[in-house]
DNA sequence: AACTATTTATAAGA
DNA sequence: TTCTTATAAATAGTT
């Protein structure tokens, strides 16, 4: 049962976040998916746990093949965001070893 | 009021199909702030209007100069799907650098 | 944009 | 991890 208002801050204990992080990143990509429905319109959305482990949803509102719509949805965004990105160039990688 | 549960399906009437987007749309970003935050971890939400407006929300769990957290998300993301190309599922081996 | 009845999400417990 | 349940949060239709 809901005890009161949680406040928006890291969940310390390690489990309860653990159980946290599973209860509300389905929430999340279900109401991803909801609004790409709803609003035809295209959504993306991309987790890394800490342990490197991805979890996504994307759609495309054009038809497209299995597994292309993240893609497409990178394509577009880099697309939209090419001036920015030639003021603010990335070179930043996040580098994973982990056992799975 | 809310007269019933609704049907996740395309809103036929374009202008409660925008108010639905709206409010959704915040709805959506509100969520994966707060699960980044609770959860310490990475996500990333991008969404196209119909008219091809960009939403979005990033963050980044190791520190990163204003603005370079979607890049830095994609950049993990490709580097992941790469990894699932050259490495076998079942012995995937991947390194995570992570302030905990 | 604000309201509010209802549905939906979810925190804690089992 | 899954189920339960009380309560908070989101939101559909109205104004």
């Amino acid at each position: 049962m809901v005890r009161g208002k949680i406040v928006i801050r890291r969940v310390e204990n390690m489990s309860r976040r653990q159980v946290t992080f599973s209860k509300r990143r389905g929430g999340l990509l279900k109401k991803a998916r909801e609004l790409a429905i709803l609003c035809n319109v295209q959504v993306g959305v991309i987790v890394f746990s800490s342990t490197c482990r991805l979890y996504e949803y994307a759609n495309s509102t054009t038809a497209t093949t299995m597994g292309t719509a993240m893609p497409s949805m990178i394509q577009n965004y880099q697309s939209s965001q090419e001036q920015h990105q030639l003021l603010n160039p990335v070179s930043q990688v996040m580098v994973c070893i982990h056992s799975l």
